[in-house]
DNA sequence: ATCCCGAGGG
DNA sequence: CCCTCTGGAT
């Protein structure tokens, strides 16, 4: 994608789209720190069932605690990868209670810190939570950066650098979330959804294998 | 590089 | 059946 293609690529989402949000269900910070911690390679659909069951007896990491990990596990055992998060969630709550007085630290290195929780988590929570202009590299970023060729990069960290430094200032906070629904419901992995895609005008891949509008 | 690991869709 | 879903730890 050519340098004078990234403007237009962003206004023409953000057009479309002027407050995008993560589709996962909170009510605190607390919370979703969680909801994203479990969301790892689920969707968040699916996470939204069990954190409905979860939050509704676990709404602290108090809470949590004295829920204790058996019923954790149970509660989210409808999510992909669920006896790792439990342990990891428990463990979360213990540190949050004993080392933040109970609430989310608002630094990568304290969040990054705590089990289940790595640099994509992270740049979710400061991103969501905290403002920050983070670049939360997905699979769903992964694929539409490198298809796009917005930010082509061989690991999800290449792509976040080069997202840090080709998105304009002004596009930086809501980039991911763009991003993110653009390869949920258009550039799909399977079959993306090139002939009603809003950017296909800049993109690398649909400009080498669909005709040029006319 | 490999393991974890259920739900939903094609 | 197969692939995919806002990954992290070893």
């Amino acid at each position: 994608m050519h340098d004078d293609a990234i403007e237009p690529f962003f206004a023409t989402l953000a057009a479309a789209n002027p407050s995008p949000q993560t589709e996962l269900e909170f009510t605190s910070v607390f919370e979703l720190l969680c909801a994203v911690l479990l969301s790892a390679q689920a969707t968040d659909a699916g996470v939204n069932k069990a954190t409905k069951r979860l939050f509704a007896l676990a709404p602290t990491p108090q809470r949590m605690l004295d829920l204790g990990l058996e019923q954790v596990t149970e509660l989210i055992r409808t999510i992909g990868l669920f006896r790792t998060k439990a342990k990891n969630l428990v463990q979360t709550c213990r540190i949050l209670v004993e080392q933040h007085g109970g609430a989310v630290p608002r630094s990568r290195e304290a969040l990054e810190a705590l089990p289940g929780v790595g640099r994509k988590t992270a740049n979710v929570v400061l991103n969501v939570a905290f403002g920050e202009p983070t670049m939360a590299v997905d699979t769903h970023i992964f694929r539409v950066a490198n298809r796009t060729g917005l930010a082509p990069g061989k690991n999800p960290l290449a792509v976040e650098l080069k997202l840090l430094e080709r998105v304009p200032a002004k596009y930086a906070v809501d980039a991911h979330h763009w991003l993110i629904l653009h390869g949920r419901y258009v550039c799909q992995a399977r079959r993306p959804q090139c002939e009603r895609c809003a950017v296909r005008r800049w993109c690398d891949t649909a400009a080498s294998t669909m005709p040029a509008e006319g």
